[in-house]
This record gives C-alpha cells, sequence and structure tokens, in this order.
DNA sequence: CAAAAATCAGGAAACGCTTTCTAAAAAGGC
DNA sequence: GCCTTTTTAGAAAGCGTTTCCTGATTTTTG
C-alpha cells in the first residue's frame, strides 16, 4: 500500500492512507487527470481513465470526503431530527430515510430532541457545525428565531406539517383529517356515540392538528364530546397510561378511544387491563401511526397508518429539490402525505349492544389497506 | 456577517460563513493566534485570547469541522453498528450512546445491518470513507476478512460479545451466563421443570451464547431439555411468533418459555393468545433485554434486563481508550456487562399447582432490581 | 500547407484549518 | 550593560481534494 513520501507525515496517529498523488504517480498521470477520472468528467482520454481506474484498483484508493467537502462546500450530509428516537415509530422512519439518503450518496446525521428545546438547540448548532447540506424536521419545538436565520441563508429545511410561517421552508403535509374521519366513522358505523380521546402533548402542532381532526369529524357526525373526554397525554406509553386511568375514574365511560399516537394507545390498553376493562369487549381502542408493533399487541391494535416510507422519500425528495435547486425559490413547497384506518381487533360494537354474529365477522374482515 | 474579500469565492453555491480569517482581521492578530485561543492553547497571551473571543462572539464564527478533520487526521466521529435499528433495544442504546458521545465532543453515524452482510461491509465502507475515528460493532457477522485489515491498521474497534479472534480487539463481554440463570432458577422455584427456549439467530454469536447459557444453566439444575423445546427464532416478533406457534404445536406443552430477546418474547405471547393460552396461568414467558416496552405488555414480561447504559457507556469508554491511546496494545481490552432478572407477571407458578395464594403474592412482589 | 480552432493534460491556487518553524521581544545572568 | 535564555506572535507549510488556467498537441478550415 503505496503512500505519499515526498510529504512530511508528522501528524501524531494519522492513518496511512492512499491519496489521491498515490493514484497519480502510479498512473502516472497528474491528479487533476485522477480527479477528473474519479469524477467521470467526460473530457478525459478513456485510455487514461482506464489506467487512472487500474491505478486505484491496485491501490485501493479511497476519495477523502472531508477534503472534498472542504473543497466543494457540500458534506452531503442530512440532518434528521426526530423528537424521540425511542418511539418505535422513529426508527422505523430512520431506516427508510437512511436508505433513500445513502441511495442518493448521502449521509446522514440522527437527533432527537426529546422534547427539549435546549437539546434542539444544540442539536442544530451540531448540525451546521457539520455542515450537513440539509435539515429534516420530525418534530415540533424548533425555536423560530432560529429557523429564520437558517431560511435567510437559503439553508434547505423540510419540516412536517407546518413549519414556522416562513417563506422557502419545505412542508410535508400530513393529512390528518383523512386517516382520522375514517377511524371516528368506523366507530360510529359499529355504533359507538361516546369516544374519547387522548392528545398528544398540545404544544406539539402535530398533536394539535390530530386532535382538531377527532373533534372536527364528531362534529361532522353531530356527536357531541363532552369536555372530561378529550385528555391531553404525551405521546408515550406513560402518557396514555396516566390518561386512560383518569378517563376509567369517570362516573360516565366511553365505549371508545381514540389516540394520538401508538405508544398511547399502547399505554391505554395497559390501563384498561389493570382496570379490568376488557379490551375491545367493553371498549374499543383505536391508534395512530401503525407502528409494526401494533399488529403484535394484544389485541392487535385498529389505528391509522402514516406511512413512513412515503414520508421518509418526501423528506428526502424535499431535500434533495431544496440542495440542488439552481433557484430554491422556484420548487414545489408541499408534499402531501395520506393516512388511513387499519382495522384490526382492538375496535368493536361497542358493550351492550348485540348485532348478529355474522356481520361482526364481517366487520372483522373488513379489507386492510396495505 | 464579514467575510474574506480577498479570496475568490467561486464555488457555485457555497454559503457565507465567516472563517478563521475574519476573526484574525477582526482581532488585529494572525490566523494561527485565533486558533490557538480557540482551542485554548496555554501559550497565548489571556490580553490577546479575550481580543480573540471577543471577534468570535462578534462575527458567530464556528470552526470548520471539515478542514479541522483534514488538518488533524480525526472526524470526531464514531461509528455505531447495529444489527436492526427497529428492535427497540437498539434506539435506547443508541439514545445512551449518543448522549455520551456528545458529552465528549463526538458525534455518532449510525447503520444497521438487517443481518445482511453486504450491508454490513458497504456500512463499514461508509463509515470508513466518512474517516470515524473508531466503530463500535453491537451485532455480528462482520467479515473477519474486513475486520482483519482494520485491526492491522490500528483502528480502533469495539465488538459485543465476542469479536473475532484477534488481536487489538475490544470487547465487551456481556455476562449472559448470570441472567439467564437467574431466570431459569426462578422458574425452577415456581415448580417449572419443563421449559423451552426459543433463541435468536443461531449464527449471531450473541445469540449462541443466550442458548447455551439456558442450556447450561438447566444442566445445572440436573433438568433434561427435549430437543424439540429447543426452537431456533430470529430476534423478531415474527420469529417469535412462528417459533411459538411451532412449540405449541407439540404433543407435550412446555410450562414456561425462555426467549432470547424481548421481541421474540412479544411475538411468542400473541402466538400464545392466538392459541388460546393464557400467560402466565398455563404458560409462563420469559424475555431477555428488558426493553422499555416490556414492561407495558400484557401481561408485563418478566425478563432479563441489559443495561444498555453501563454497554453505551462501555462502548463508548473502550472506544476512547483505543482512540486516544499513545500505545493501543497496553489498554484494557475487555469489559464486563453484567445482566439480571427482573420478575413481572408473565412468570408464575405452572399450571396445574395451587401454592398458597400467600406465597404467591410474595413472589409476585419479589424485589426488583433497577 | 499555414493559420485558426478545438481538445485535453498538467500546474497551481484555493478550501479553512493546525502546527512547525522563525524571529522578535522580554526576561534573566554575569 | 551586554549576552544568553525564555517566551510568544506570526509566517508558512501542509492536509487531500476540485477546478481554473495555461500551454502543448491534434484537428479543422481557408
Amino acid at each position: 500500500m503505496p503512500m505519499s513520501k515526498t510529504r512530511r507525515n508528522v501528524q501524531n496517529r494519522r492513518r496511512a492512507t492512499v491519496s489521491i498523488r498515490d493514484v497519480a504517480r502510479r498512473a502516472r498521470v497528474s491528479i487533476a487527470t485522477v480527479s477528473r477520472a474519479v469524477n467521470r468528467v467526460s473530457s478525459v482520454d478513456p485510455e487514461l481513465a482506464k489506467r487512472v481506474w487500474k491505478a486505484v484498483e491496485e491501490t485501493g484508493y479511497v476519495p477523502n470526503t472531508q477534503a472534498r467537502a472542504l473543497v466543494s462546500g457540500r458534506s452531503r450530509i442530512l440532518g434528521l431530527i426526530v423528537s424521540e428516537i425511542t418511539n418505535p415509530f422513529f426508527p422505523e422512519l430512520v431506516q427508510e430515510f437512511e436508505n433513500l439518503a445513502v441511495a442518493q450518496g448521502y449521509e446522514v446525521m440522527i437527533g432527537s430532541t426529546n422534547y427539549d428545546p435546549a437539546k434542539t438547540e444544540s442539536l442544530f448548532r451540531r448540525m451546521l457545525q457539520r455542515n450537513v447540506d440539509g435539515v429534516a424536521v420530525m418534530t415540533f419545538g424548533v425555536e423560530e428565531e432560529l429557523v429564520r436565520k437558517l431560511v435567510e441563508r437559503e439553508f434547505p429545511l423540510v419540516f412536517v406539517d407546518a413549519g414556522p410561517d416562513l417563506p422557502n421552508i419545505r412542508v410535508l403535509k400530513v393529512n390528518y383529517a383523512e386517516g382520522i374521519r375514517e377511524a371516528v366513522q368506523h366507530l360510529a358505523a359499529l355504533g359507538h356515540r361516546r369516544i374519547a380521546f387522548i392528545s398528544g402533548p398540545l404544544y406539539m402542532r402535530s398533536a394539535l392538528a390530530r386532535r382538531d381532526a377527532f373533534v372536527k369529524s364528531m362534529a361532522e357526525l353531530g356527536v357531541e364530546i363532552p369536555p372530561e373526554f378529550v385528555v391531553e397525554g404525551t405521546h408515550t406509553m406513560e402518557g396514555g397510561l396516566a390518561a386512560m386511568e383518569q378517563i376509567a375514574a369517570l362516573p360516565d365511560l366511553p365505549t371508545a378511544v381514540v389516540c394520538s399516537n401508538d405508544m398511547t394507545a399502547i399505554g391505554a390498553l395497559h390501563a384498561l387491563e389493570r382496570t379490568t376493562h376488557s379490551v375491545p369487549k367493553e371498549i374499543s381502542v383505536v391508534g395512530f401511526d401503525d407502528i409494526h408493533l401494533s399488529q403484535f399487541m394484544l389485541p392487535p391494535l385498529t389505528t391509522v397508518r402514516m406511512s413512513c416510507k412515503s414520508l421518509a422519500a418526501a423528506a428526502v425528495e424535499a431535500l434533495r429539490a431544496g440542495i440542488e435547486a439552481e433557484h430554491p425559490k422556484a420548487t414545489v413547497k408541499e408534499w402531501a402525505i395520506p393516512t388511513h384506518l387499519v382495522v384490526r381487533q382492538s375496535s368493536t360494537y361497542p358493550r351492550g349492544t348485540l348485532p348478529a354474529m355474522v356481520n361482526q365477522a364481517a366487520e372483522r374482515r373488513k379489507p386492510v389497506s396495505v
């Protein structure tokens, strides 16, 4: 493995790597030619290019990313900010995002905010310091001020749901209304009227949007929601547990509960088990997200699917658009993400109603969108 | 926001950043002094340093990481390879690892192998290309050849369980035997003799180690294991489901099942629900890992805790030792990770036995290590 | 066939930083 | 007070790339 010998090598623990010079020497060309050949610039003589590639092969040359980034001003790293990496929805998203990014020659830098503004800010700072080419923010709670600065620098940013109201930000608009309306109508069709809702933390716009979609869907049906039937959770199992216990303590129980995400629903299932209410016989539970795990809950969770595949695809595409556009202003700025109900076994007819078994069986086998 | 004007700025879309030159000019010192001040080299006059810091403040200067990495040969990035980011154990690990790494001034580059050797290799390649300072491999299935090359270059590597048998690799030795022995003894104390085991994929050393620990613990008690009681899973819910269905189809059922990880146990719980065996009344289930989720299963899972906090701490410490050591050979090479049983509600007396209620209640309230 | 145009390889500058080397100033010794 | 030693700031040499510019060679054109 050859190594530039004409240059000093004073760095304390630099690893012996093969540089563009070694390749150039071996192929008997200049480093400029090696660079052009490696980057497949068309103006290089095919004969020479072949010699260069042979030398690359023989030396095991790998271009140094840092040097490339330094000279080109592009790191080829995408930032991905999620709220909680330990919420199973996000690893699924991360995986999709990463696959797509890598396929496009990008690396991904991940960070979770844990709903902590200070952590969020330091995360942003670290990403900028590492010179990421753009950031996808899959959470909310970023300081408007920080975002404004970035927007001014024409830094590519993608938000989910609703970014701050600034120009030139790309937004993935999740159609919560669609899936939640399906969920409410599904429950109503089964005969439910007393439906509760456990929201996420309401300072998150996405949590607010889900709750509003629920309220609207109920209003659409002309069903009233007692105020004590809307409880704030935290988008965690613990939050779902606490909220459900609160609901279970009410004198007049609901017959169904819709949750703002699947983790909340899992917590709710647990609370109902503790308070010995059987699901779905006594109370139906519906989640949101359709994390992989939800099929494996007992009972398997009826939930609204938000495809993290399409979310990730839209995020990567939107970022690339922002990074590679000559005139960033000119490109499309909103990307729609659909959501749909997936019926499983945590929802059924309200307690006390006894429809013909055949109907019930049919309901259970309702086609599941995939 | 000042900007070097004496230098050309031909890069197509370079963002206007403030460089060390701008700070130097503003503080009326050389760039060398700025560099030294920023890096807190003691030989710089406090008066000058103050001037430099003031200029840094005023210009909003942030050192360029790429340039630093280029000149120092250190990227200050740690690689973290896990087998499956969607297995909830790993996000917990990732989070701990990241917190520690960031506290030490490192960034983390994460990748999951998904048990695919090709993906693993490309992941390694990408990490090397990005010049990570070291890699923690929290999975198995890396090609020995690749690892050998890295070891030769004195590239810091940390493996969990057992790396390839090469010198100068740091290994986190998880004491599976300890926790699994506790699990088996717990079941035996309850009266179980017919205990099955669902392993992970057996080409993974860590899965093999867990299975062996189970076999050994059983032998220790003088209890025989029918061969059909040891089934190979995949460390996923699907694998646990399939394996448990296979076990449930046996003419002679076990009274308890130990699983190689919690995801497998969750799948097993699900299979038992499907085949209408109640847990723990008819069959006890024990998991491994103690992921956060396991407390929220129905019933809450008795499981062996492997602290991902200590795992992450050991991994970061081991990597730092490898990176910062003058003579990497001289340092400690093995780090022990303990495991312990956490008793919850998925395990109880075998069906048919009817111990005094008072005993059962006592068993339930057995102290849980935290 | 000579001059102009087109092609394409190599030299060298630049990216933003760290670190060595150099030299000036300050401090110390006789 | 002069010479030696110690500080400490600045100049400059890289780190490994990309890319602009120059100039040599080949091709086209009048």
